[in-house]
DNA sequence: TCCCAGTTAGC
DNA sequence: CTAACTGGG
């Protein structure tokens, strides 16, 4: 067979927005001609759903942008269509006639199915490649060949059996998209199209912009990262969840990179930095090989807990007003920039959950819908944890103390100063918990609780007794 | 990747 | 009085 007879159609997704280290790519430019698309679906691209996830709509459109300047740079291109993938997916590969397509495999069930039903629709071969996590599917299993269900064990397995090859570079040069393909293409819409306001806050998507964040981070992450990761108030977290939810940087970029440079300079941030990166790998092999979990908690109790539907409890969670100021300011952080230090969601988790009895799927969904990072298996696995009912979860009774997390973790006052203007001249002393300040210390800062900042929602000590009292019952009485 | 109450040691 | 440690949820 001639190598230069076949015509690829290469289907970017949402999850692979990068010609670096992309496999279905490379493939498709050793054999001959290759036609990049990118469909624009109803189901995310509808101007009310786009204006669900602001967001992530924001990143998306820019990293959709520079993917289709990058490959333009090649010599090629990247081809917009409009409508519902499973149909226009068949339609063009028949127009186009092209000879197989490829893509990168989803772990979330609802992609699966998308890819069975363009799989069984089209016409020639699809092949999904790897990338998405450095694991394959069911490679990371026990002695008995069972899947894993708690972390340690997971990584460590991971560890011995997973080998990390070197990243595919970039092909040099693309052939031409064809003319009668070029013909077919649709337009990016802008943001304000889609009737959502850009946000300067955000980080910059696209994978030029990728690159220079991991290069950031990994210049001080060997001095910084070991000691600094849990600070709220100081950067030395990495912040690529984005460019690893769009695959701006694949998972395998930044593994071999973080290893290079971190093993040997500080073997501690290196052992604790690609921890995170193998939490993210037991989420995936999690939500593979449990799809029920993105609709049910793995622990059956937590499906008949009496939740309290608790209105202007979730009304101030959402809008960073319950009175903890760490709490508050998390949540304000996510409506303002979209994202939000992993130590901050766990804060605020646990008190919407266990001090105010709220259904933690209401949390996960808003977390998703506000989140540029926002990834199915990661939230979800995230939000499990902190109720307590996922896999590998901690147990039930940690309920975490938000004045105590703020003085730990946020000893500077830095974070909560920032998202709460309103406090910020109380000393530090007084920071986390306004309510204790003497009337003649908010006086000088400025301050009346009730009215310029609001008085607690709830009493901690109580609420973590109630949720106690309500848990213990429920976990015994099975 | 926790919190709390109880205890002990030290000042 | 505080820090350090413990056991149990």
């Amino acid at each position: 067979m001639s190598s230069t007879s076949m015509r690829t159609l290469v289907w970017f997704r949402g999850k692979d927005l990068r010609i670096s280290d992309h496999g279905p790519l490379c493939e498709a430019a050793c054999h001959g001609e290759v036609i990049g698309l990118f469909v624009l679906d109803p189901y995310f691209f509808a101007p009310e759903r786009a204006r669900e996830l602001p967001h992530r709509m924001q990143f998306l459109l820019e990293s959709i942008a520079a993917l289709q300047s990058n490959l333009e740079q090649l010599g090629s291109g990247l081809v917009l269509a409009r409508g519902k993938s499973i149909e226009v997916v068949p339609r063009l590969a028949r127009r186009w006639r092209v000879d197989k397509v490829l893509a990168q495999r989803w772990t979330e069930p609802f992609a699966r199915k998308r890819d069975a039903i363009v799989a069984e629709r089209l016409h020639v071969p699809f092949e999904l490649h790897e990338g998405e996590t450095l694991a394959v599917p069911e490679e990371v299993r026990t002695g008995e060949g069972k899947s894993y269900s708690v972390f340690t064990p997971f990584a460590r397995a991971h560890r011995a059996v997973v080998r990390v090859g070197s990243p595919l570079r970039a092909p040099k040069t693309l052939p031409p998209l064809p003319d009668d393909i070029r013909a077919d293409k649709a337009t990016l819409p802008s943001l304000e199209s889609l009737g959502i306001a850009h946000n300067p806050r955000l980080l910059a998507g696209g994978e030029r912009a990728a690159r220079e964040r991991l290069r950031r981070f990994l210049a001080s992450a060997a001095e910084r990262y070991d000691a600094e990761r849990d600070r709220l108030d100081l950067a030395s977290t990495s912040r690529l969840s984005a460019d690893l939810k769009f695959g701006t940087l694949s998972i395998r970029t930044v593994w071999t990179a973080a290893r290079r440079a971190l093993e040997r300079t500080n073997p501690k941030a290196w052992r604790s930095f690609s921890n995170e990166l193998l939490w993210r790998e037991f989420t995936h092999a999690v939500l593979w090989n449990n799809p029920n979990l993105l609709k049910h908690p793995r622990r059956a109790e937590f499906e008949t807990f009496p939740w309290e539907p608790n209105e202007p409890g979730w009304r101030a969670w959402c809008e960073g007003k319950t009175g903890y100021p760490i709490v508050d300011a998390s949540a304000r952080q996510l409506l303002g920039e979209g994202f939000v230090h992993n130590r901050a969601r766990m804060i605020s988790a646990s008190f919407l959950v266990k001090d105010l009895l709220i259904d933690y799927r209401r949390g996960e969904a808003h977390y998703m819908k506000y989140l540029t990072d926002g990834d199915w298996a990661q939230n979800n696995a995230g939000w499990q944890w902190s109720a307590g009912c996922g896999f590998d979860a901690q147990p039930y009774f940690r309920v975490f103390n938000p004045i105590d997390q703020g003085r730990k973790f946020d000893p500077t006052g830095g974070y909560v100063r920032r998202w709460i203007p309103e406090i910020a001249r109380l000393p530090d002393k007084h920071l986390h918990a306004p309510w204790e300040a003497p009337a003649a210390v908010l006086r000088a800062a400025g301050i009346t609780l009730g009215e310029t900042y609001p008085n607690p929602i709830v009493n901690h000590a109580s609420a973590r007794n109630r949720f106690l009292a309500i848990a213990q019952g429920r976990m015994s009485a099975r």
